[in-house]
DNA sequence: GGGACACATCGATGAACGTCAATGTAAGAT
DNA sequence: ATCTTACATTGACGTTCATCGATGTGTCCC
């Protein structure tokens, strides 16, 4: 009965593979009723982006591009502790929005582009 | 110190002028740390978006397109009570998502494109 | 006017969330 | 081995939220 093309999913985190291509007959909103699990799925997403501070923890994340960022700036560039910027970070990370990696005693992020690309393409209306 | 270009903010609801330009030189995430204020509009934007019901609710009216969408269709249509529909699309109305209109004694709702594609904005990472 | 209908608002309830200090864990340095 | 540093996890607290039934508000029809 739904138009369901479950292409909603993050990349899988390891199969990132093409440049960025958002989905390939794409998987708006527009394209009909979103089934139960679907839309369980893109709201998980999108409660990570709804919270001023995670948002803001993104950003600094984005704005460095390809290169990552060390979560022990963001403690003090944001004014909260670090157990707050750990638990927003994972979030984050459990969203599929960031990628984490250890180097040494340190933890590094990087964005996701093609969480962000799929996630435009569910706000495609045409 | 921020980058802040303040062009988050959703079309005023009135001034809906031009085709579905997302915003002039474009306010994504990418452009610097988001100060505080910004973070939190946008983050009530996206909150918005962050319940399963809501999308579905969304994706009812989006899939009509440039039609209306009439209230009374949606309460069985999703199986849940009339007073949760209209909490759910007060709150889509309230972040702009989506535009209210009275139909004698029917509430009609329609999509602003203009919102969606300012979050898209937000979520472009070039 | 008096119903009947569509929708909004209220009040209550249980669940989820953001934040922090305290504690745990694991890696590098001495 | 011990100490220090960076981060994760836990437990607690107050806040926000989704949902519902009940009630209020406004519109249409007779």
């Amino acid at each position: 009965m739904t138009t369901s093309l479950n292409l909603v999913d993050v990349p899988a985190l390891s199969d990132r593979q093409s440049p960025a291509g958002p989905c390939e007959d794409c998987c708006s909103l527009a394209r009909g009723p979103l089934d139960v699990d679907d839309a369980q799925r893109s709201a998980e997403r999108f409660k990570a982006l709804a919270d001023p501070m995670r948002l803001r923890l993104l950003s600094h994340v984005a704005a460095q591009g390809c290169d990552a960022v060390c979560a022990c700036d963001l403690t003090e560039e944001l004014g909260i502790s670090q157990s707050t910027v750990s638990h927003h970070m994972k979030k984050l990370v459990d969203a599929g929005l960031l990628i984490r990696e250890q180097r040494g005693k340190w933890a590094h992020y990087t964005v996701v582009p093609e969480a962000f690309a799929a996630l435009r393409g569910l706000l495609e209306l045409g």
